[in-house]
DNA sequence: CATGAATGAGACTTCATTCAT
DNA sequence: TATGAATGAAGTCTCATTCAT
């Protein structure tokens, strides 16, 4: 635990050089020396900052995932409708990307697709994710404006997976991520999912 | 290039053997040993028939990936709805999964979430199952059955997306994977999605 | 020791491809497999006849220098002066390389310059040759015909380290290999060394 | 690249033990755990010296090279005669190997006489050597000390050539190595090919 | 706090040799 | 004789982590 200024900042030096190593390199193909020279710092510091190479991914992951969660309990508890909070989920995690690539790339390439290594370690935290929109479905569900015979949880699966999978066609630059690419994205996307979820 | 049936069963041995360590292990993990212990033959025989561990990896995902498109080429010259259509490519790969779930874990897992390695290397195939999908979105659109405001590409990643989705759900058992769960699952994706997309 | 005509010439056709590899790749870079592809044989027959990749090898080698002791044994018998006899040492070696060039780079390359490999284990036989050739400056000293304050066994060094390096000239291509520079150049060494060695 | 002093001695302490290891046990018949075993570091250490182990024998050689070139450049300089100045060749080269027998004994069988493997690495800096050698001699034939009818570039092969011979000579134990027996040799190489290049 | 040298386990790949057919 | 599949020992290089300063 940090207890100085300039030691918190150390650590955010830190973090913020791993965001930018591990979108460009990957986790598993930088070294932690690549860390320590993206972010201007010797060698072993890093190691005075965290455990290990795998802690410095954790950090990130589980500071990022929490704003996440935060987020979409924050949206549940809005008094609108399902597809407007579905709206708003979308748009959270959209925004993150908008705003930090890098960190949003390396969240979901490095951790929430890859099954076998920081996946599976955070698989409940991930999971709670699926859970909470998930809840915002049966919710709408019970309210009426969505239909019942579709099983909530199958529902968010795709409905996140379907957002990561735009993500991921924006890293790969499989579809276009112009100005405004990113909001007509969402709009469909919540158009075509709730409108397939909503009864008439 | 081994020439005899021996040959030719002596590959399929390793590449099968390589399915089940690369699914429970993941690629990463695995040794080339674990590979060749697992196939019951010696360390060297693997590079005899090899030229790297990725080579294998490469060759069981081309392989699958190879049928998953022929597949969706197969469906899309169909004379049925975009629906149906849509609903036999989700129908061939969960299939695919219930007959086979440790090769597709292992294609899913290690390659088309895996961006960072195999995932790269075999960006313009997996591409290639975007853009299938994406035309059977677009020509029922132009059949005006689906409608036009959404983009296809746009919607075949997230609908793309919601059965990786899915399966990542049945192999780290998020989700209920009982008999009848696969087909309860596919028929409530294509619902959604297509229920969604379809003009009314 | 093969008996019939037909494995005479296949030990002769894998020791020609030999040859060959040796030449181009050299013996520490090529794979048996290179030797049984250049010969056109199966890679197992190699074994069949030579116990190992370095008895080919020794064959090679134990074939050729016995032909340039014999030689060097037959010109010393001979009733000329020193200098004829040294002419005809470096005349028959010189020869060799120009009728026979890459058996007599990989002679050259591979045993008498490689020390810690085959040099070392036909050290013996090589060293019979620098003994050979001291002989022949040692008797024209007795004869008169050399200065004798000049070591013979040293002189046989030089005189036999000159042709070494010449050849290693003509293989690398530092000094010109056209049709009358191999005449030219034995002439000239005998002039130097000779030359140095006669009394006035 | 290591900055401090320590470091320095860290690399010369392992350029040490590889000299060691390489004239005992062959270049290619060592491991890298011999080498670290030998300079008493940890295996890694190595490599945090050396990209590899290639590297430290090319470390070793152009090292010492570069010393022998400049001291023929050197030498050239010098107003004095043909003869004086190869003698003077001989005798630095000698003269490294009375001092430091193991790493001479490393350049000459590992590098200069290796032709398939660093020999051919650093063929351009081996012939420069052959150059500089020969420019003595052309010089001393425009001067009008040497014979103009023999080549200056062969005259450098068998020159060199002898020397190295010698050399081996030493090392293999074909010819006595005793106190003394380093100067006879130089004399009489110097007196034989000069005295053979000379005009009387 | 900060540095970067030092450690050493681990895994891939190569390839000479053997062997069953 | 002939084939080429099968074996497995050996060695290089990487890099996360530790530690002395």
């Amino acid at each position: 635990m940090p207890r100085t200024a300039a030691a918190v900042d150390r650590r955010r030096q830190i973090l913020d050089a791993a965001i930018r190593v591990f979108a460009q390199q990957g986790f598993h193909s930088c070294r932690v020396s690549d860390i320590a020279d993206e972010a201007g710092v010797a060698y072993g510091l890093v190691y005075h900052y965290f455990r290990s190479k795998d802690e410095v991914m954790n950090e990130l992951f589980t500071e990022r995932w929490s704003l996440l969660l935060a987020a979409i309990d924050e949206v549940d508890r809005r008094e609108v409708s399902g597809r407007e909070k579905l709206d708003a989920v979308a748009g959270f995690i959209i925004e993150s990307y908008r705003r930090e690539p890098e960190l949003m790339q390396v969240i979901i390439v490095e951790v929430t697709r890859a099954a076998n290594s920081f996946g599976r370690t955070h698989l409940p935290e991930i999971n709670r994710a699926y859970e909470s929109i998930a809840k915002i479905v049966s919710d709408a569900q019970e309210a009426g404006s969505f239909r019942r015979d579709i099983d909530p949880l199958l529902a968010s699966m795709w409905f996140y997976g379907g957002i990561e999978q735009l993500l991921s066609g924006w890293v790969f630059e499989l579809i276009p991520a112009g100005p405004g690419d990113f909001d007509r994205a969402r709009e469909m996307l919540v158009e075509n999912i709730c409108g397939g979820l909503e009864t008439h």
